[in-house]
DNA sequence: CGGTGATTTGAGTATGCTCAATGGGTGTGG
DNA sequence: CCACACCCATTGAGCATACTCAAATCACCG
């Protein structure tokens, strides 16, 4: 991955192959970065928007609420992801997508994306690849329900090391991830006081640590065993962005 | 719908629309069928098929199975649902497809659906389409683990009644979907006890008749209710599918 | 240094699980 | 035609994971 290529690029190139063609056009494509503030919408549940959305620097989730009002947070995503590139095909957004901290984003227009597909095959292939790996993410994530907390939470941060990993976003061993333990719990459908205990298991049995935002891998090896974790549903094509004792 | 058509095209015209010549050539892709006895896999975890799968009559499940060896439920699939066109760009599949009952499925070789992703652009967007339903399908099951299980229960009713009217196979107010409790419990992530429990209540309430494979939809105000239901994840066109008192 | 939001702790409760046994329906072989 | 076997549904009882409510502590920030 070549760090000084826009996230986009970098993330899509985490998948598959970019020709240099594709990256111009598809650069070209990229409207002017926006910022939205922490815990407001970058889009709205039931929004059609005329555009799609790329997440640029912070982390932004994807939720819906159920009946009793309570948020239920679908997917997690980091700097290069598409958000919503499923708008472009689906009349109507079926979820909300919340910036988790402060986000710097950037619209393409659909416009942009029907001329980029009929005209770049590659692209069109990547566009959905990209999508598919969504899908594939969210397979993983009602799997990892089969897990009881401590399972499901060390399935989590395996999942967000090695994708922040591979967008470069890895010091050494740790990531950047400020969510609060209320944030958790909506991912991982657990109540903030559970989450509080389980996090403070995976410290103690030293898998983890976890302080202020900043996760550390202690023990990779028993994360990825109490979790059950198999990396391959991330479909990441570079093994060389795995840490050595994690590739398979 | 028109119910002399190919249980592929069906389904598909339930998510948009397909010309007389995209149909024409897209039969002409469908490989012969085949059959696949109940519990067998249609496709194996880790198989890196060259053709992907059209379920033509029978229910499927995607799984996983976790550490512990239990399976879980991934997706159901219908009659004209392509259970595993993600295939086509992701080159290992994350997960198996096992016949829940006895299945006839047809393939697609995937030099097919290149040619016409390449030379229709109607179907490839039909394909891209149906890969991003289910993925809005994947989030609302996601988000179904936000409720407990009677919720959970009624979702999953809802869901499989409208999937199944929406290509003609239900009749009246009942659907067939013959699966075992337990297929039930690894679906909802419940066990098979509770799973039985949970019927139970559904049906003293007065929601539904459930007997021997086959849902009846006794009061779907009340179903729709307890399970927080939208339709609208599902993304079908055509509402006429949709009996009167469940359109919204 | 007070205020706000996040983390942490304690205690009682509930949803759902496990284990174990029973009942019902169906298909098959003697 | 009946007996048996098998699979699935059902019931009971005790238990575990995770929840709720409530309060205390901590950390950061103006």
């Amino acid at each position: 991955m070549d760090p000084s290529s826009h996230p986009l690029i970098a993330s899509l190139r985490t998948h598959g192959p970019i020709s240099g063609e594709e990256e111009r056009v598809l650069l070209a494509s990229i409207g002017p970065p926006r910022y939205v503030p922490i815990r407001e919408d970058i889009v709205s549940e039931g929004d059609s928007p005329k555009e799609s959305t790329v997440l640029l620097e912070g982390i932004a989730a994807r939720y819906k609420h159920d009946e009793r009002g309570n948020r239920r947070i679908i997917a997690l995503h980091i700097p290069g992801d598409f958000v919503d590139l499923h708008s472009f095909l689906l009349p109507e957004i079926d979820h909300g997508i919340i910036a988790m901290t402060g986000c710097k984003v950037a619209g393409v227009p659909h416009r942009s994306i029907n001329f980029l597909i009929d005209n770049h095959r590659g692209l069109a292939r990547l566009f959905w690849l990209s999508t598919l790996v969504d899908a594939s993410v969210h397979r993983a994530w009602l799997a990892r329900f089969g897990a009881e907390a401590y399972g499901r939470t060390a399935g989590l941060i395996c999942e967000m090391y090695l994708r922040l990993k591979s967008i470069g976003q890895a010091e050494g061993k740790s990531i950047r991830l400020p969510l609060t333990q209320n944030d958790v719990g909506d991912i991982l459908k657990l109540s903030t006081v559970h989450v509080n205990r389980t996090i403070q298991a995976l410290r103690h049995d030293g898998l983890v640590a976890w302080r202020g935002g900043v996760i550390t891998i202690i023990d990779f090896e028993k994360l990825t065993a109490a979790a059950g974790f198999e990396a391959r549903y991330l479909y990441m094509i570079e093994p060389t962005n795995v840490p050595d004792e994690v590739a398979r």
